[in-house]
DNA sequence: CACGGGCACTTACCCGGTTCAGTGACTCCG
DNA sequence: CGGAGTCACTGAACCGGGTAAGTGCCCGTG
């Protein structure tokens, strides 16, 4: 067994041909004829033969590889599903068109622009994904300059020049809403996420103006850091001030579980006394007691459809924006008519 | 704004001499005066050079990349904290040392394998991480034939003739049932993970092992998937099974808290009637009423020790295994004496 | 004042695959 | 039967870096 990995000149030498007929052959590319192309493949079959993927990268100047970068802290990550469906279903797409994922978490956003300045420089990614975009944030200008293709998982209005891949959040939210006025709710409060990020400002807005039209009180809001210990507490606050809400709608799903610890540790009847809701639904809501009113996405299936969007540009040097479906509410058993 | 990525032809026309006497100044190597040098990096710094990296790669034949596949259902690993938290500790030690990580999920080990097999055939990585090892695991086997550097993360058993990482799953047990034991429990079932996986075995003979040695009852395992759903059903069974336990172990949190909600379902008092352990403590563990007891190690800290022992491996062709810290038992409000 | 040695820098070639411009040999057709 | 056209294949150059082996120059020294 030979030390070194088995080249095209090590084809090129066992079928008695030149490199050049090796290359054609094994792209299917005219120029040689049926005979020796099978024997090539043949024989490349044989001693395991793979194309280097730097050499190829250095002609081709492709690396058939796209990047991602999360700066959330490990612990928040971790206990966020959205970002490991979200990967999973980039990913789906990815493999299936032999294109590799490089991944990075850093600290703070700026070291993301400056990781993907360097990916770009070194040739590394064809393209990158831009997730928990701010507002404003200093990437999208930053990776336009660099020319490099790039898609936003967000909103249009906070994607500038570059390619949105997004869902409608308002669309969704309006849902939620109705369907709590529905039932009698006046006063929704909100435990929010991180308030930079741009998505949290535009629910912020959309919740505002959607409970003006649906003549609710004017919600109250309490941005935190995504974490349960944040939304355990701002559940407290809420529940405990003199206009205490019937209703929460909470940014994630862990937030909107320790909501729900704290609401019945104080003796609160869920959903009775306070209904709640949780936004992204993952195997946590269904199995509290009671299984938690939701509003459910395809994850998996949106970071696909980003995916789908970012080679589309990476080959054809732009590519339309995508909508994904609106998130769908699902009832369950912690949303009931307020007492 | 040229359209090309500058490269080192530029800098050296720029100043003046030729593309080795550039190589041999940006590398800090002999053989250029100290003021040529300033000159052709302050050019490189002007112009924004950054080194084709596949380009180095195919000189230096070294990737400056390594690479990790996930093999469980995108669901399955949105709602384990375990995997983005390990990557999330890999990256700190990457991304320090200026080497990338390269991820994949997939659907089953076999494509894992195929997966590695292309990486190392098209020089993608210098070595991989394999993770969710199994008993038997082709994966071992075929990875120690490529002659590619591999670093196992679990038990040395599992491990073949690759170098592992790992923590003592067995010590962690021990401290947990010595403590469960001391509480007053005789019979502790646990609802375990994955049979397939090698160290939901070991979990299992310890369990058995350390049970007989504190002279408690011969311990019922129910094997699940990992997920709410079977963690709730498991738990459904052990309570309403004749020899009911009074304590519980689960494999993970989300099971836990599952099995939290069925018990408190069942009428059932955490802790009173029934104890809880939750084995890996993330944020949920906090968050939920009563908080539970877990086994509570550094996870990120864990990922960080692995890539560093495969970036010594890439470096020096070997290097030691490691054994991390065993998991800490964190008692809090869902364990007390049996009623 | 010739010679050895070190310095600063260059020429030539390599990595592995791709591309372009040929080059014979063979076929077709007027 | 001669010229055009096609086919199968090759040589050389290229991508962007890296390395080994020179080359020319200046210096110190005997």
């Amino acid at each position: 067994m030979s030390k070194h990995r088995p080249t095209i000149a090590d084809i090129a030498r066992r079928a008695g041909v030149s490199k050049v007929a090796v290359s054609y052959a094994l792209n299917d590319r005219p120029g040689v004829s049926p005979a020796t192309r099978a024997s090539i493949k043949a024989i490349a079959q044989e001693i395991g033969w793979r194309p280097n993927s730097a050499a190829r990268a250095l002609t081709r100047a492709r690396a058939d590889t796209v990047g991602l970068t999360l700066s959330r802290p490990a612990r928040m990550l971790g206990v966020e599903p959205f970002f490991m469906e979200l990967i999973s279903g980039i990913e789906t797409e990815l493999s299936a068109r032999g294109c590799a994922l490089l991944l990075q978490v850093v600290a703070d956003p700026a070291q993301e622009l400056e990781m993907y300045r360097r990916w770009w420089g070194e040739g590394r990614v064809d393209g990158v994904f831009l997730a928990d975009v701010r507002s404003p944030d200093p990437r999208i200008e930053g990776v336009a300059e660099l020319g490099m293709p790039a898609v936003v998982i967000g909103h249009p209005s906070a994607a500038g020049s570059l390619t949105p891949v997004w869902s409608d959040d308002s669309a969704a939210l309006r849902d939620t809403l109705t369907y709590l006025s529905a039932l009698g709710h006046r006063s929704v409060a909100r435990v929010a996420g991180l308030p930079e990020l741009a998505h949290t400002r535009l629910r912020d807005g959309a919740q505002r103006e959607i409970s003006a039209e649906l003549g609710l009180d004017e919600p109250v809001v309490v941005h935190t850091d995504y974490s349960g210990e944040e939304g355990a507490h701002a559940t407290r606050r809420l529940v405990s001030s003199a206009s205490r809400p019937t209703a929460i709608l909470y940014d994630n799903d862990i937030m909107a579980v320790a909501g729900l610890s704290v609401a019945q540790e104080m003796g609160l009847d869920v959903p009775a006394d306070l209904s709640l809701v949780a936004w992204d639904d993952s195997q946590l809501s269904r199995v509290v007691r009671p299984p938690l009113t939701a509003l459910s996405r395809d994850i998996p299936a949106y970071g696909t459809h980003a995916a789908r969007t970012l080679l589309t540009m990476v080959a054809d040097g732009s590519a339309p924006g995508f909508e994904d479906a609106a998130a769908r509410l699902v009832p369950r058993g912690s949303t009931a008519p307020p007492r």
